[in-house]
DNA sequence: TCTTTTATCGTACATTATGTTTGTTTTCAT
DNA sequence: ATGAAAACAAACATAATGTACGATAAAAGA
């Protein structure tokens, strides 16, 4: 991608960000987050359709900073051999990279975005969960299966907003042995 | 209440929720609550303040249904002698309660309030499942207290989502065996 | 380095939404 | 029946949205 197109998109996430912190979600402008970002109106309507669909931009670029390493591990791993992957690990490394956005995500949390980024933390997740509870990592309950699979990534999703909340006071090793604990 | 008042917000209501089954939240204007409802801006405007507002009090509205049933048993209930509320019977019966306002309310699940109605959900839900756990209903975990209050309340939540997905296809009884087996 | 491409900018503009105001008519409560 | 209060219709100022266009600046490629 070109560097300016990288440089205006940086700024707007960066302005959009900063608004959050301001006001709610629904208030805010697109007028307010030109003014902030010195990007120019047309140049905003040249990145995206919308308001919103500049949000999803926003969150798609979060999680795939957060995910891609994640993902990349579990692509190369070789499942031909028996072994299970490593999943403490897996969940620890993804709380690593919330981690490293943590002062945007904070904001978005407590934002009317909030729901749109625990989503994609959902859509992201919920793979992963479901492969553990094939592997058997989690003691079985007498549900459906696919509910038990949405209780627990929702358990984890929770538990990520309640660190988030504390101001991620603990560590991920140790944030993870809690999700354990629970689930 | 003036009937008329009554009469006015029960169309507002009405035309957002079928709003809401054609467009995205973000996109409905008010313009389009006000033609659907043939109220008359200024009443509309006479109710609320804004469309945000308006939603909240919708919402409001909804729990208060939903909830004022439970949180009258709760407060008639004698607390002086030693016995404990029966929790699975107060589940289910907002379950019921829930399930009475099924259309609306599965609407919302699938739009951008989302995050507002569960957040209301979750406001409700807490007091009485940090009662539950203070009663050691649930076995308890290594992990802060407050946070597994939160990860049960989750566990309820997002057990009313699936449940709502699914078309509340089980019955409030058998809903509220499988969150005990769950937490 | 020079040229071509492409992103940004500035400005202007039509369109649409917001929220308020005013005077009139209808409906409710008593 | 009568007074109080709510809904209405219409008009309005203000502000936001989204588009268009030529000019300028920066990046990419030869």
């Amino acid at each position: 991608m070109d560097k300016r197109q990288i440089k205006s998109r940086a700024a707007i996430y960066r302005a959009f960000g900063e608004c959050l912190k301001e006001a709610p979600y629904s208030q805010i402008t697109v007028e307010d987050i030109l003014k902030r970002s010195s990007v120019s109106r047309s140049t905003f309507y040249a990145h995206f359709k919308t308001k919103d669909d500049m949000v999803d931009s926003l969150i798609e670029n979060i999680f795939h900073h957060v995910f891609s390493h994640a993902l990349h591990q579990e692509s190369t791993h070789d499942f031909s051999n028996e072994s299970v992957l490593d999943y403490p690990h897996l969940f620890t490394h993804v709380l690593y990279h919330l981690r490293d956005e943590q002062e945007l995500i904070s904001v978005l949390f407590q934002s009317a975005c909030r729901d749109r980024i625990l989503e994609k933390l959902r859509e992201n997740i919920l793979p992963l969960v479901s492969r553990c509870v094939k592997d058997d990592v989690f003691p079985k309950k007498d549900v459906p299966e696919q509910m038990q699979i949405r209780h627990i990534a929702e358990s984890f999703i929770v538990l990520v907003n309640y660190w988030f909340e504390q101001g991620c006071d603990t560590s991920p090793e140790e944030t993870t042995e809690r999700f354990f604990a629970l689930v």
